[in-house]
RNA sequence: GGGUAGGUUCCGGAGCGGUCAAACGGGGCAGACUGUAAAUCUGCUGGCUCACGCCUUCGCUGGUUCGAAUCCAGCCCUGCCCA
């Protein structure tokens, strides 16, 4: 399913393919956030356009609405949402951490109360292997819980260790009800927790590994911890898991961090940042983010970067920062266009580098330019 | 000409004797956003110091009062109604 195709001689980098049911993702690769099935403002045939190969959904939005049994009816996910190309959807157990107001976690589970109406419910790992397999996707999470930044030690190894009984239980439900072999049949992906602890990562990531899944990612970042406290939760993961499967850190990242993050060996991402920046005005361009409803772009006639597709390419800052002020939906997807593509082309361009060997160099020279809060 | 309702900080619009530099909304200006409860959220928006504080503002001019955007008088302007 993973095939290895190239690695950096100067570090981790890797440059590999998945091979899904519906089609094949070069890696290193970033996936479009798309929580209810759509990718925010954009059709299903602009995010191909864009480039994008793979997308995610999301297992807790999806369960509450429209409902698994509506989505299978129709066909799955793909069918439902347009979407022909790969899909990965995550487990809900991120959900967990960012309605954490209105959740219990148990062994059997968690209980949550739906944001939507306050229903009480209860999210297991079966029944998210149930919903997923219900949705259809490409890539399956397992069902994990993630701890917060800060959390103690005792907090962590203990929610590492649910984490890792929830995986089984996954597994076991998976056994049961699907097939374990076949090209058309959905994968699985586990969830490395532990937080801030090497040791704690290293268990988790063990842990999962014996447990023979498809796939591996790192989460439990992306939930305010600074940058090295990411980084180091990456490299505490890595040297576990085994080079011939996928990696995936969730929830990541700005452009930078992407580039440290495939120089450590990940291959997969996700993020909402691209898109949830576009639509509050901010373009990423090789020289940094640009904040477009600032007073600085009123005169600038230039396009948002060199770089940009023919299909925003033709606006300019100052149009943009026009429709923006207008209150007009074109810059939401004007900008949401452009910084998916941003990130798939700066994915396009480090697959390169990788094959060519020259990955270092090509994360130094985009670094070098790039600012991470850039004014003109 | 008569009657009537008003004129408030960029706009709309509260306030109707002190707790008013003046609610709230809009607009404007910044900032935040990382497995999406986010086309969202937060802050600032008279001047000077930008902390305390001080100064100048609520159509204009006078007056009442310890004290007025708030009360009184005159004037100017605007909407509506009647001639």
């Amino acid at each position: 399913m993973f095939e290895l195709l190239a690695t950096d001689p100067e570090c981790g980098a890797r440059r590999g393919r998945m091979s899904l049911p519906h089609g094949t993702v070069e890696t290193p690769a970033f996936m479009p956030v798309g929580t209810q099935g759509s990718v925010k403002t954009l059709h299903p045939a602009e995010v191909a356009e864009l480039g994008a190969e793979m997308i995610l959904g999301n297992t807790y939005h999806l369960w509450l609405r429209p409902g698994p049994e509506l989505i299978r009816e129709a066909g799955g996910l793909h069918c439902f949402a347009g979407w022909e190309r790969p899909l990965l959807t995550d487990s809900g157990g991120f959900q967990v951490w960012s309605l954490a107001r209105l959740r219990k976690i148990t062994e059997e589970g968690v209980r949550f109360q739906s944001h939507l109406d306050g229903t009480p419910l209860l999210l297991t790992p079966e029944r998210s292997m149930e919903i997923q397999a219900a949705l259809g996707s490409d890539v399956a999470m397992l069902f994990d819980e993630c701890p917060p930044y800060p959390c103690s030690r005792d907090y962590a190894a203990g929610s590492l260790a649910l984490t890792t009984r929830w995986a089984r239980r996954c597994k076991e439900w998976v056994d049961r009800h699907a097939p374990p072999s076949g090209t058309g049949r959905q994968h699985h992906f586990g969830i490395v927790q532990g937080s801030t602890w090497a040791d704690l990562r290293e268990q988790s990531a063990r842990e999962l590994v014996d447990l023979d899944l498809d796939g591996y990612a790192v989460g439990g970042v992306s939930v305010g911890e600074p940058e090295a406290a990411m980084l180091d939760a990456i490299d505490h993961a890595v040297p576990f898991l085994p080079a011939a499967k996928p990696r995936y850190a969730m929830g990541l990242g700005t452009p930078p961090q992407l580039l440290a993050m495939i120089a450590r060996g990940i291959d997969l991402f996700d993020c909402v940042m691209p898109t949830r920046l576009a639509r509050h005005g901010v373009a990423f361009t090789p020289d940094g983010p640009i904040h477009l409803k600032t007073r600085q772009f009123e005169h600038d006639h230039r396009p948002l970067c060199e770089a940009a597709h023919p299909h925003v390419a033709g606006f300019s800052r100052a149009f943009i920062r026009h429709l923006f002020r207008a209150g007009e939906i074109l810059a939401l997807r004007l900008l949401s266009f452009h910084n998916l593509h941003f990130y798939v082309r700066l994915m396009r361009q480090a697959r390169q580098a990788i094959e060519a060997g020259s990955y270092r160099s090509f994360q130094q020279e985009f670094l070098s330019r790039y600012t991470p809060n850039h004014s003109p």
